[in-house]
RNA sequence: GGUCCGGUAGCUCAGCUGGAUAGAGCAACAGCCUUCUAAGCUGUGGGUCUCGGGUUCGAAUCCCGACCGGAUCACCA
């Protein structure tokens, strides 16, 4: 039982001897006592005042002597300002705590929920490479999977590749005429630069054809669908759709190269996937789904072929799912691919990470899914995230106001190596190899960190003008912390240490005349919030929470290191103790950046 | 126009299931390395928590109404 638990009991047991009333739990309020007073945690009384008709303090005083008459020696002291009743735990308290915590080697990790839940995040086009939108989608979705896991969830990773259409054929058609048969071979390029280089290609000769028809006295509307590259792109779409073996062979030699270059970025951004679906393969199995529905009622067809759901029951409009001329939508094919997963696996909730642009398409697949029969449909989680935004506004693939993913991780890595030059001091004996390791876990942690301290659901603001900060609330901040650590238990472990390891393993309930220090205790106790803090991550489907406790942890950890010796205290019951507190510090650290897919170095 | 989301220090962000004097980082300024890693620690300055009502012993937090910003309401994805 945790000391929350055990207190909320208390107080219901005090309010009940001493006012005769039976409190819900949701009335006795704690929080951590503010630093200025003294003590641990704190009950908030006021919700007690009315029934027993007197003062705040008075209340708050009466209950903290009946908590220590009956509290059965767990708390040590009280002092009661206004309505607070600050109390204050006794240290054996607190060292059983922490050696509980040492015990548990997966400490954090909730119990096994025996349910499966599906995670969909990143989802590209392939016609282009990542940016840094994606780059959000794809920490956001690989963290959230962390964390459901730690909170008991199978998880299956899961990705939809948008892998036809028009735009692929864009970038298709494009290659065909301008490119000379060039490949990532020939050109040295990554095969997702290589193709998004011919997009941006289709789209400048696709302007200057409009131009010059408009030049030519048509209306810019007629012009964009009269201009000849844009038929040829639909011309080919139709053949793609037609299954023409040369368009199905250059769409699957041009989508490989793409995939290739994909998987290099997933690979060195640190995300994986369980499971990967094709829209080219699911978009027809959507077709099916809707017919079915259509004999089955749920939808109608209207007298151009045209296929819909009628959702205004819902509050919401009517929704095409099938074009006049038989073709899917996007609709259709999130339904199809729901279809596959749902044959694949026993899902018990389906979590798609998506852009909060996407809100209504979700609302109405969830509709559409519960009405075709999918358990899951109804509680499907649309996990909406906010824009990453430019100073000037938003990103435009086409316009090159994108910061691409490739680049941005580059630059990070470089910068990291460059801060590291001035280190060489720590970092003496090391080999290249492992700079340039130190260097990619420390400018990816930045980067990372960066992105998922902000509230998910907020929009952020990225400037590339200024470089992601290494000093402060960052990755690197608790990388150093945790590196230090590791320095500290490095050393504490060598031959010429007088101590050894095991000592650190029995600091059994003592700490000297002294006490426990407000800076070790403060410590022990932020340990014992980090289950607390992954189940609020989990629940509210936030990596932003986590970063906010590693980075308090690390805080309070750097004061503690600050002021107090660790292997040059003499007394050697809280030499271990203060060893034991320091690994386990590592230890929570390294788990709670884990969940956020940040690697630590172990020195740097 | 309907719906949804946001508005907290110069900047980027925490805090939002109501609790004590609203917190960090960056930027600015002042200190701390012969001592376990100074990517650190300590201090100073910086706020009508967009505005106005309401509920409450108590509101940045909850409710209502404005204002500002964003998203969305396609035979696009």
């Amino acid at each position: 039982m945790s000391l929350e638990e055990q207190i909320v009991k208390l107080a219901k047991a005090a309010v009940k001897a001493l006012y005769g009333v039976e409190a819900e739990d949701s009335q006795i309020q704690l929080q951590k006592t503010r630093p200025e007073f003294e003590g641990n945690i704190t009950l908030v009384v006021f919700p007690f005042v009315k029934l027993a008709r007197k003062a705040p303090a008075q209340v708050a005083t009466e209950i903290g002597e009946w908590l220590m008459a009956n509290g059965e020696g767990l708390i040590a002291k009280y002092n009661a300002v206004q309505g607070f009743l600050n109390l204050v735990i006794g240290d054996a308290f607190w060292i059983q705590q922490l050696e509980a915590i040492d015990a548990e080697a997966n400490y954090g990790q909730q119990p096994d929920r025996k349910q499966l839940m599906m995670v969909e995040y990143s989802s590209p086009n392939t016609n282009k490479p990542l940016h840094l939108g994606h780059v959000r989608n794809n920490l956001l979705g690989y963290s959230i999977a962390k964390i459901q896991e730690a909170n008991g969830w199978k998880v299956v990773k899961t990705n939809i590749v948008n892998d036809r259409g028009i735009h692929i054929c864009k970038s298709m058609l494009a290659w065909l005429k301008f490119g000379n048969g060039e490949t990532p071979e020939t050109s040295g390029k990554k095969g997702d630069h290589l193709i998004g280089d011919y997009y941006v290609r289709f789209d400048k000769e696709y302007k200057a054809q409009i131009a010059e028809l408009m030049a030519g006295g048509m209306d810019e509307e007629t012009a964009k669908k009269e201009a000849p590259l844009m038929k040829e792109a639909q011309e080919m779409l139709r053949k793609w759709e037609a299954n023409d073996p040369e368009v199905r062979g250059l769409w699957a030699k041009m989508n490989e190269w793409v995939y290739a270059g994909f998987d290099e970025t997933y690979k060195r951004m640190g995300v994986s996937f369980d499971k990967i679906y094709y829209e080219s393969k699911t978009y027809l199995e959507g077709k099916s789904e809707v017919e079915k529905g259509l004999s089955s009622g749920q939808f109608y067809r209207r007298e151009d072929g045209s296929v819909w759901a009628d959702l205004t029951a819902d509050g919401l409009d009517e929704k095409l799912l099938l074009r006049s001329d038989g073709t899917s939508v996007y609709m259709t094919q999130d339904i199809g691919t729901a279809k596959l997963r749902f044959q694949d696996y026993p899902i018990d909730k389906m979590v798609y990470v998506v852009g909060n642009e996407q809100e209504y398409h979700f609302k109405v697949l969830s509709i559409l899914l519960d009405r075709l029969g999918f358990p899951f449909g109804k509680e499907l989680v649309h996990f909406s995230y906010g824009m990453v935004e430019l100073p000037n506004g938003k990103m435009k693939s086409r316009e090159g106001t994108v910061v691409d993913a490739d680049d941005l991780m580059d630059k990070m890595i470089a910068d990291a190596k460059e801060i590291s030059k001035d280190k060489v001091n720590t970092l003496q004996g090391i080999t290249e190899d492992e700079t340039n390791e130190i260097a990619r876990k420390v400018g990816l942690g930045a980067l990372k960190y960066f992105i998922l301290k902000v509230d998910p659901r907020k929009n952020m603001l990225f400037n590339p003008a200024e470089s992601i900060d290494f000093n402060g609330n960052t990755g690197p901040f608790i990388q150093y912390t945790y590196a230090r650590i590791q320095s500290v238990l490095r050393k504490s472990n060598s031959p010429k240490d007088g101590q050894t390891a095991e000592r650190s393993n029995s600091v059994s309930g003592q700490t000297g005349e002294a006490g426990l220090d407000p800076k070790e205790l403060a410590l022990i106790q932020r340990l014992c919030e980090y289950p607390g803090v992954v189940r609020n991550a989990g629940e509210n489907f936030s990596p932003a929470v986590i970063c906010n406790y590693a980075y308090d942890l690390a805080c309070d950890f750097n004061s503690f290191y600050h002021d107090l010796s660790i292997l040059n205290e003499q007394d050697a019951t809280k030499r271990a103790l203060r060893l034991l507190l320091a690994k386990n510090v590592a230890k929570v650290l390294q788990s709670a950046m884990s969940l956020l897919g940040i690697e630590m170095p172990e020195r740097m």
